[in-house]
DNA sequence: CGGCGTATTGACGCACCTCAAGGTAAGTGG
DNA sequence: CCACTTACCTTGAGGTGCGTCAATACGCCG
């Protein structure tokens, strides 16, 4: 369920500045957000569980949410991890089906907008912004999800971590010469489809490929290893390119100690 | 590249039934349609190639259209395969980028609708209602691919082969008691991201499970067992259950020749 | 300290990939 | 009509990456 909070400032100046809801004008946002609450979910809770009704889409303020399946025989399988700026639910929402196939869980404490799913139709129905901006929204991720498909069918295991990594780097806007995973290995693991032991194997392999992974902390330390295993796709080249590129520059200027600075730039791109 | 031909009555007939184009009055139908131009592709041929820029949406009228991917390491992954009445390139001209990052290739003879990505852009900005069905058959479609990365993450291949058929046989509405493979086996076992071998050698394992393969054709012979193996979701066991329901029913009525009749029942659901 | 959640490491089996050798069927040319 | 080719599929043998089970180690907190 979650327990309503008050709406503060904070909350509406985070929600407004969504992806989701780029272009559209000021009042639109708040005509939408008006309509919904914010919630808190502790840690383990659930925002809507598998076979639910979909009745809202959640703009995630703060925290982290699991989207995950329960098979038929038990297993469960991470398909989707969701953090602050992420919506949850805005595929779902127009797919045909009332229900829910997957469950939302909160991995630590979570603050979420939830917007009533009728009243997100009737605008993207009527508002020409938010209906391009979620079929971008929902276009690209199905891409990117076709991408990683053929990952697993085509990779080893460490190469599609190395490729997550990457990509959460990119993402996430972390230093790729050190940051700290933001979830726990178990859920990585489970989210990439494999179990925690394979993940966990692999990650050594990975300081061949330039890959230096010691506990939860992440170092990218050669570019062009790592470039090997990339797919053309993620724009992560790009990134890595950029990224040495910057670092090539910085030896010029005789600043040795930049691979070692382990300052977590939080940069978007 | 294709050559055009001339448009004829039995074309734009078949596009405006498109479930793409439902809910749109005949004449935005054809202010669509018009504005594109039919081609044909002989075999082998590709409506374009990965790189690409994306400059049309592609209405498939007849024949089949294979979507693969060259991996870096020179490897090609099946990410779909697309017949009559299904549209190519309607994810891509949502997503960021803009360059193809499949390729399209005629496994048969293909006739297709070339419509201006641009054009179908600017009216899906403007219609409701065809920026919803978009939105639909996005979202569909991309939920349904989480089911199959489920699937492969947590099935062994002859039950992702079960599903597959199981899925082919409701959506093209082919009648479960028998009905004959429409694409190759090679094509197939792309698709679903395993080895011709492995397929091959997957299907007399699929006897036990109520499914004859033999050769190229297919006949769910056991309702039953064949539903221990399929996802909740595919809404493949609502069909299966319905079609026991009818069999029974056919049973009841004394209608012993009904399994062996293999009229091939076109009826979408 | 002991208990708990999390991660690492080892041993083993199996499902799938890979390489390779038929095998069937349809089309081609003599 | 029969050899020959080509495309497609099947079947076999062997290797391996990953899942599974199990033991151990690490960090955190009461």
């Amino acid at each position: 369920m979650g327990s309503r909070l008050s709406m503060n400032g904070a909350h509406l100046g985070f929600a407004r500045n969504i992806p989701l809801f780029r272009g559209l004008t000021d009042a639109e946002k708040d005509s939408l957000l008006k309509d919904g609450g914010i919630y808190a979910y502790p840690r383990r809770n659930t925002l809507f569980i598998q076979g639910d009704a979909i009745s809202s889409l959640y703009v995630v303020c703060a925290g982290t949410v699991q989207l995950s399946r329960s098979t038929p025989d038990g297993r469960e399988v991470t398909t989707d991890i969701r953090s602050a700026g992420d919506t949850v639910g805005e595929k779902e929402m127009f797919s045909s089906g009332s229900r829910h196939q997957v469950s939302a869980i909160a991995v630590d404490h979570v603050e979420a907008f939830k917007l009533p799913a009728e009243r997100v139709r009737a605008v993207a129905g009527s508002n020409v912004v938010l209906s391009r901006n979620l079929l971008a929204s929902i276009a690209q991720s199905a891409t990117q999800r076709e991408v990683e498909m053929e990952h697993r069918a085509t990779m080893k295991s460490s190469q599609v971590i190395s490729c997550y990594l990457q990509h959460l780097c990119v993402s996430r806007g972390f230093d790729p010469r050190g940051f700290t995973l933001p979830y726990k290995k178990s859920l990585i693991a489970s989210r990439l489809g494999m179990e925690l032991e394979t993940f966990s194997r692999a990650l050594p392999v990975l300081k061949e490929n330039g890959i230096a992974v010691e506990g939860a902390h992440v170092a990218f330390r050669d570019f062009d290893a790592v470039d090997d295993h990339t797919c053309g796709l993620c724009s992560v080249n790009d990134f890595c390119r950029a990224h040495r590129k910057i670092r090539e520059e910085r030896k010029a200027e005789g600043d040795e100690h930049g691979p070692e600075n382990h300052s977590c730039a939080v940069q978007r791109i």
